[in-house]
Formats: structure tokens, C-alpha cells, sequence
DNA sequence: ATAGGGTTAG
């Protein structure tokens, strides 16, 4: 027997709104027509009359449940499966498991319905796994018959294959399979674990299909990453003649905005005009999500503008909108508007989150963070745990950020991913190394491609070349395809740990459709010292028609300067202004200033400050006085740090530069006035350190650090380099220290610079003769400098350092940077 | 009395 039954427009008609603003209106009369009778029995009246049917149909929140329950009670009903029943079923639609659950544990004599209903109010609050326990129970223990209410809902909640199929087997064993809706949901289940041979076999051995069957068709292969095989089995309705519903054009229009297809999208909103269900609410909040995908925000606004109801869906979908196309202002305007009238849900922290992140604001983040908090989300749901996490990443609150992350109950995936990318992007590497390794030991999250964009550049800043491979294998074993994004991480990891080949094989791999992985690989070839090879490249981006961006133009800029190509670095400058129209930010400025300055042209460098439309930071200053310092020029040296330390008096690294031309030129009494001026102002030092990878470890080194378990080792070796560094000829140089301090205690200060510390590190745990990589996050000191050049020839070591600017190949006590540390 | 397929996400 086929059954096929139309209920399905009823049911939908009956959760439309006027039957909702009938149940609101009831509530108050059903919740006082409780109380009112509970006064009633209390002062000894009876049960007779009541008008049970009416109040179980009216009661729509917990408390009037509660109320009604004791009415049942009171009534001595309580033993009845009917009304116990019932209450099961009330506990259910208001999402009260606990309620439910004891109700319906107190019934003697459990029948189909109360069973039933046991398990949808599992699968309304999320309870999946007591969902499917509860129906095996049914099954093993009851001796009832299911009936046809029985599996949907149970096949809903079943999250792994197992079950599904065994669910099945009962289907069968029953004699449901033709039943539309329990197939139906089997297609879906099927679907749902990617068995789409399976779901559609089930599919095409229907006989009579109703719009139900044809949207589980669709929507799985919608919801599961099938586009192709979707829009052909819609075609197939279509030529059977039959027409879309709401829930098929809800199904394909988010199809529409993955596979990028605007024109099928715009159709079928035509069509949805066509069919009067342009103010349907769910094809509305579709259509604004859609728009939203294609940045036509237009489009998505007047689509909300139209809707004659709006829920939180449409209010989220919105905010989104503006959230994710860079309108934090507007969406945060939104939610505002969105408070006067529909309260907000979780996703709609999730948009706040974002949009706290982008404006900026501790304050602001600690009440979103107090908001989602209070309402115990961050507890029981891992997306509103996540966002608060990234917030506090993006807003370099990266201790707040560990502390939710550590409170969160169930962490999946994006909870690791969000804090290995929040202490990347916070320049702390080691931080979000050791939580990836953390992550690991949970075998139940699998790494996925954001995992990798997050580990990777942490890798690459310290220059963990061979595990930066190792995730590179990983990477390749766990994605299906070759991503864009790890694509371009694997390009700057290879590059910025030396291996400029590699990187160059991976730049030749990815699709090179934006600017990306062309900034990428130009910025590797500039730190590398291959200006010339940038700026070809950049040519041939030019030809294909790629766009490229500030960025692009920092490091070809900043490749000239390292390479003293003034005029091609003068030509990229003009290329970016006139013919792509980016106005140049300070970065660019420094980079010119920079590279003016190392080629001598200080004059130049100096005018071209003087000329700047926007004020010169410390950065442009800094650069100008490390051009002085290079070309011994003292007088503009002295006025490049007046106007430098009116903007920026506290890094101590300028008044180190300072001192070192004074020094240059045996000025002593300019380097004790800079010593006793650093000394009075309060210092700020950006902590330095340097690392090395080392038997597949990486160990990281602040300068002075003493708490290394090989430092004794390292002392006891840096001082025997010292003595035959100083038979070669080596003499330290004191005006890189600023502390006024003995002379022998400078020359310490020097040696436990972080960069020596990985040096000696090195030379005692690789094997002999073989190349020493280091990374630093500042610039080199120049005393480090000279004295790696004597250590790469008393040890016979190629050494590599990695500074903030460049690399430095030391081979033999020669560097190929020249001197121009 | 109860049931299937639908929109938003870090």
C-alpha cells in the first residue's frame, strides 16, 4: 500500500503566522485559566468541567505547561497515558527535555504516541544521540508497533551511518518503505553521509512522488557539496511537470551563490516574483543571504525591505550582509534596529562578534562577551564560544581569547583553528605551535585546510622548514583538492625558510586568479635578494590582468631597496599612483625613503620626506637615519632623530642606531648624550629573539636568556668562539649597547644576544659543516652581524640568518647583503 | 494527539 497523504500544505499553513498570534493570545488565557483552577482545588472545589482538550491546544511556553501538568495532575489523570501523554508531547513542542523526559519516565504503560513523542523532543533539543537510544529502547523493549510517525524524526537525529542503516532494517522489517514521508527521510538520511547512490535508488524506486521526496532529493545533494547532480534532478521535476515550491527555491539558492551562478539566481527570483512568493519569509532570507554572496547589497536590502514579516533569520541575514562585506558601522546600525523589536539569537552574536572585531573596542568585546555568556551559549553551543574567541584574537586580546577557548565544554575544529590563527596573527608563533601540537594529541578534531593557513605562517616566521613540510604532507593526505589559500602559505613557507625553488614550484601549482600569491612569491624573491626577478614577475602578473594591491607594491618596493634598484623602485611608486590609483600609505613611503637612503641618496631621501602629502611616522624617520648610519652622514643623522623621537621617543632601537653613528665617527661624546638620553626617557623594547630548528624541534631564544636548559653549554661555547673570533681580528662594538655598564660586561651583553645564542645553539646540535638556518623578528645587529661572519669561518658553516628585512648567507666571513645589514 | 523536505555561521 502506498500512502500519500496532503498534509503537507496544511502543516504549513498551520505554522503561518495568524495561527501563532492566535496561539500568543490564547497563552495568557490558558495560564489563567490554570491558576484560576488551582485556586479553585486548593480551596476544595473538583476537577469536573475542565476544558483539558482546549488548554493542551492553547499552551505554548513552559510555565503554562507546568501549570497544566499540576492541573493533570490534581485531577488524578496523571496515571492516564492520554493526557501523560499529551504533557510528553507539550514538554516536546516547548523544547523542555528534562520535563518530558520525567513525565513520560512515570508512565506505567507507555503506548506509540508517548513514545513518539519521547523521541522528537530529543531531536527539537539537539539530544541526538538519546533520540536514537530512546527509539532502539522502543524497539528492543516496548513490543509495540511503530507507526508512521515513528521514523522521521528518529532518522533525523541519526549521526553516523550505522544507525541510519539499522534504522532502515526496522523500516523494512515494518513494511514502511513506501510510505513517502519515512522514505523521504531516508533519502535525506543518506544523503546526509554522502551515500547518494543509496539515497537515490531509494529515490527512483518511488512510484508516486509528492514535493516532499523531490526537495529531500534536492536539498541533499544541495546541503552536501552536490551542485551538479542537484540542478539535474531538478530538471527532472521540472519536465515532469512539476513546479517549484518555496522549499526548493530555499534548497538551490544557496547553490546559486557557491557555484557562482548570479544569472540562475536572479531567474529563479523572477520566478519566485512570477509565482507570488517574493514575500514568502523563507524565500526572502534566502534571496538576502544570496545577494549578500554576490556583494549586490542593494539588492539584499531591498529584498528585506519589501518583507511584510521579518524574523531573526532576515534580521541576521542582513547584518550579516553588511558584516561580511566590510559595513560594520551599518550592520551594527542594523542591530540596533533589530533590538527594538525581535530579540537576538546566537547567530546574531556571531555577527556582533565580528563586527566588535572590526570597529575596534575592549569594552565593547567584554559585553558581547558578558552577553553570549549570561545566556549560557558559550557553554552549550561551540559557534558562539568560537566567535567570542576569534573577537578577542582579532582585537590582539589573546589571553581573554585562551581563557573562553579553555572554558569551552565541546571544542571542535574551528575552536583549534581560531586559536592557532588568533596567536599567529599576534606574532606569537611558539604560542600557536604548541596549540597545534596540542591539538593533535585529540585525535577526534581532524586538521583541516584553515588549520594549515593558520599554522603555516607560524612556521614560516620561525622557520620550522621541516615541520612546515611535515604539515605540507599532511596537508596533501587530508585535502581532497589543492587549495588556493594553503597553496599560497606553502609558496611563503618554502620561501621564507629559504627553499625559494620550492616556493617557486608551489607558485607555478596554485591558480593565480588574485593578487595573493603573487604578493606571495615577490615579497619571497625581495627578502631573497632578487629584485630584478620580482619585478619580472610582476610584469607578467600585469600581462594576465591580475590587480594588484598595497601589499604587492610593499614588497616590490621593498625588493628594490634591498637591491639598490632605485630607478625601477621609483617606476613601481608612479605605476601604483597612476595607473592603478592606490593612494601610498606610510609603508610605501618608507620603503622609498629606505631605499633612496641605502643607495647614498640621502638628499633625495630627505626631500622626498619633505614632499610626503601625509605626516612621516617614526618608521620613514627610522629609515632615513639608518641611511645615516650606513653612510656615516651625522648631521643629517642628528636631524633625522630630532624629528624622529618628536613621534616616537621610547623604541630603543633608534637611540641604538644613533649612538652607532656617533660611535662610527669616534664621537664619544654624542654616544654618552644619546646613552644618558635613552636612559631618561622609559624605554620600550619589542623583545627580541631568534630561533632555530634543530632535530625537528624548534627552540626559540630571547636575548639574555638564561633559562635555556643547554645554557650553560651555549655560554661556555660562545666564549671559546669569542677568543678565536678575536685572534681573527674581531673587535666588539660597544655602541650597540646602551646600558651604561664596564666594558667587559658590554662585550657580554653582546654575546647573549639572542641571534648569538641560536648561532651557538647550532654549531652544538646539527652535525659538522652543516648549514646554521636562524630566524630573528628585528633587524640583525650590526655587532651580531660582524661577529656571524667570524663564526661562519672559524666553524666552517654556512650560516643563514633571517631577519626582519632579509636573508644573510654567511658563507667563509663574507655576507651577501654587502654590509648593508 | 504525533511525522518528511527549507534560509543565517565561527
Amino acid at each position: 500500500m502506498f500512502r500519500l497523504v496532503p498534509t503537507y500544505r496544511s502543516r504549513h499553513i498551520s505554522r503561518s503566522l495568524p495561527s501563532l498570534q492566535a496561539r500568543c493570545t490564547l497563552f495568557s488565557a490558558s495560564a489563567s485559566a490554570s491558576e484560576n483552577f488551582l485556586q479553585h482545588t486548593s480551596d476544595g472545589g473538583s476537577a469536573q468541567g475542565i476544558d483539558f482538550d482546549g488548554l493542551f491546544k492553547s499552551c505554548n511556553r513552559v510555565h503554562g505547561a507546568k501549570l497544566l501538568h499540576a492541573l493533570v495532575v490534581v485531577s488524578g489523570k496523571a496515571q492516564s497515558v492520554f493526557f501523560s501523554g499529551k504533557l510528553v508531547n507539550v514538554y516536546a513542542y516547548l523544547g523542555d527535555v528534562s520535563f518530558a523526559r520525567r513525565t513520560f519516565d512515570h508512565i506505567p504503560n507507555k503506548d506509540v504516541y508517548t513514545w513518539n513523542s519521547m523521541v522528537s523532543a530529543y531531536v527539537r533539543t539537539g539530544h541526538f544521540r538519546e533520540a536514537v537510544d530512546c527509539f532502539y529502547r522502543f524497539f528492543l523493549t516496548s513490543g509495540l508497533q511503530p507507526d508512521f510517525y515513528t521514523f522521521a524524526p528518529v532518522l533525523k537525529a541519526c549521526k553516523n551511518p550505522l544507525d541510519g542503516m539499522r534504522i532502515h532494517c526496522v523500516v523494512l522489517k515494518f513494511g514502511f518503505e513506501w510510505d513517502v514521508f519515512v522514505t523521504a527521510s531516508l533519502v535525506h538520511m543518506y544523503t546526509r553521509f554522502g551515500a547518494f547512490s543509496y539515497a537515490r535508488k531509494l529515490f527512483d524506486d518511488m512510484p508516486v512522488r509528492d514535493m516532499g521526496c523531490w526537495n529531500a532529493m534536492i536539498s541533499g545533494y544541495c546541503q552536501n557539496g552536490n551542485a551538479a547532480e542537484a540542478l539535474d534532478v531538478l530538471n527532472e521535476m521540472r519536465l515532469e511537470g512539476v513546479i517549484m515550491d518555496p522549499v526548493t527555491i530555499v534548497s538551490i539558492l544557496p547553490i546559486c551563490a557557491q557555484s557562482d551562478d548570479i544569472l540562475n539566481g536572479m531567474l529563479i527570483h523572477v520566478y519566485a516574483i512570477k509565482r507570488g512568493l517574493e514575500f514568502d519569509l523563507f524565500v526572502s532570507n534566502a534571496l538576502i543571504n544570496m545577494y549578500a554572496k554576490f556583494v549586490k547589497l542593494a539588492n539584499a536590502q531591498k529584498v528585506f525591505d519589501n518583507m511584510v514579516v521579518r524574523d531573526v533569520v532576515s534580521w541576521n541575514s542582513i547584518i550579516a550582509a553588511y558584516e561580511q562585506n566590510d559595513y560594520p558601522d551599518r550592520a551594527l546600525a542594523l542591530f540596533y534596529m533589530q533590538l527594538t523589536g525581535i530579540s537576538p539569537d546566537h547567530l546574531t552574536l556571531v555577527s556582533l562578534s565580528s563586527i566588535v572585531a572590526q570597529l575596534g573596542g575592549s569594552r565593547s568585546a567584554k559585553s558581547v562577551h558578558g552577553f553570549v555568556m549570561r545566556r549560557g551559549w558559550i557553554q552549550k553551543d561551540v559557534i558562539s564560544g568560537n566567535s567570542v574567541v576569534d573577537m578577542y584574537g582579532k582585537l590582539g586580546d589573546i589571553n581573554s581569547a585562551r581563557a573562553v577557548f579553555d572554558a569551552q565544554p565541546v571544542k571542535d575544529v574551528v575552536s583549534w583553528n581560531t586559536l592557532i590563527t588568533g596567536y599567529a596573527q599576534n606574532g606569537l608563533a611558539s604560542e600557536a605551535i604548541e596549540a597545534f601540537d596540542l591539538m593533535q594529541e585529540y585525535k577526534e578534531v581532524a586538521p583541516n585546510q584553515a588549520t594549515w593557513v593558520g599554522i603555516l605562517p607560524a612556521y614560516s616566521s620561525v622557520g620550522a622548514l621541516r615541520q612546515g613540510m611535515r604539515v605540507h604532507g599532511l596537508s596533501i593526505k587530508t585535502s581532497l583538492y589543492f587549495d588556493i589559500f594553503v597553496g599560497t602559505c606553502l609558496i611563503d613557507m618554502y620561501g621564507k625558510c629559504g627553499e625559494l625553488d620550492d616556493a617557486m614550484t608551489f607558485f607555478y601549482e596554485v591558480p593565480k586568479m588574485n593578487s595573493v600569491p603573487w604578493n606571495a612569491i615577490i615579497s619571497c624573491l625581495g627578502i631573497h635578494g632578487h629584485a630584478e626577478k620580482a619585478i619580472k614577475l610582476f610584469r607578467v602578473m600585469r600581462e594576465e590582468g591580475v590587480k594588484p594591491d598595497h601589499i604587492t607594491f610593499v614588497s616590490l618596493l621593498s625588493a628594490c631597496s634591498h637591491s639598490g634598484l632605485v630607478e625601477e623602485g621609483q617606476w613601481c611608486f608612479n605605476v601604483m599612483k597612476e595607473e592603478y590609483g592606490i593612494e601610498p600609505i606610510l609603508k610605501h613611503y618608507g620603503c622609498m625613503v629606505d631605499m633612496f637612503g641605502r643607495a647614498g641618496l640621502l638628499e633625495m631621501a630627505y626631500n622626498f620626506i619633505k614632499n610626503m602629502p601625509i605626516k612621516p611616522d617614526a618608521s620613514v624617520w627610522g629609515a632615513l637615519l639608518g641611511a645615516c648610519r650606513i653612510h656615516g652622514n651625522v648631521d643629517l643623522g642628528a636631524i633625522a632623530s630630532e624629528r624622529l623621537f618628536e613621534v616616537d621617543s621610547e623604541n630603543v632601537g633608534y637611540y641604538v642606531l644613533l649612538s652607532n653613528i656617533y660611535a662610527n665617527i669616534q664621537k664619544w661624546e654624542g654616544v654618552d648624550k644619546v646613552r644618558t638620553q635613552a636612559r631618561d626617557m622609559g624605554l620600550r623594547k619589542t623583545p627580541g629573539w631568534s630561533s632555530i630548528e634543530a632535530n625537528n624541534k624548534v627552540d626559540i631564544f630571547y636575548t639574555g636568556n638564561q633559562s635555556h636548559p643547554k645554557c650553560e653549554e651555549i655560554y661556555k661555547e660562545l666564549r671559546s668562539l669569542n677568543a678565536k673570533m678575536k685572534s681573527l681580528g674581531y673587535v666588539p662594538d660597544y655602541s650597540f649597547v646602551l646600558q651604561d655598564v664596564e666594558d667587559d660586561e658590554k662585550e657580554h651583553i653582546l654575546m647573549s644576544h639572542s641571534e648569538r645564542l641560536a648561532i651557538a645553539f647550532g654549531v652544538l646540535n646539527t652535525p659538522p659543516k652543516t648549514p646554521i638556518r636562524i630566524f630573528k623578528n628585528l633587524r640583525v645587529c650590526g655587532d651580531c652581524h660582524n661577529a656571524t661572519k667570524y663564526i661562519s669561518k672559524i666553524t666552517e658553516r654556512e650560516i643563514v640568518v633571517r631577519d626582519s628585512n632579509r636573508f644573510h648567507h654567511f658563507i667563509d666571513g663574507v655576507c651577501s647583503c654587502g654590509d648593508y645589514w
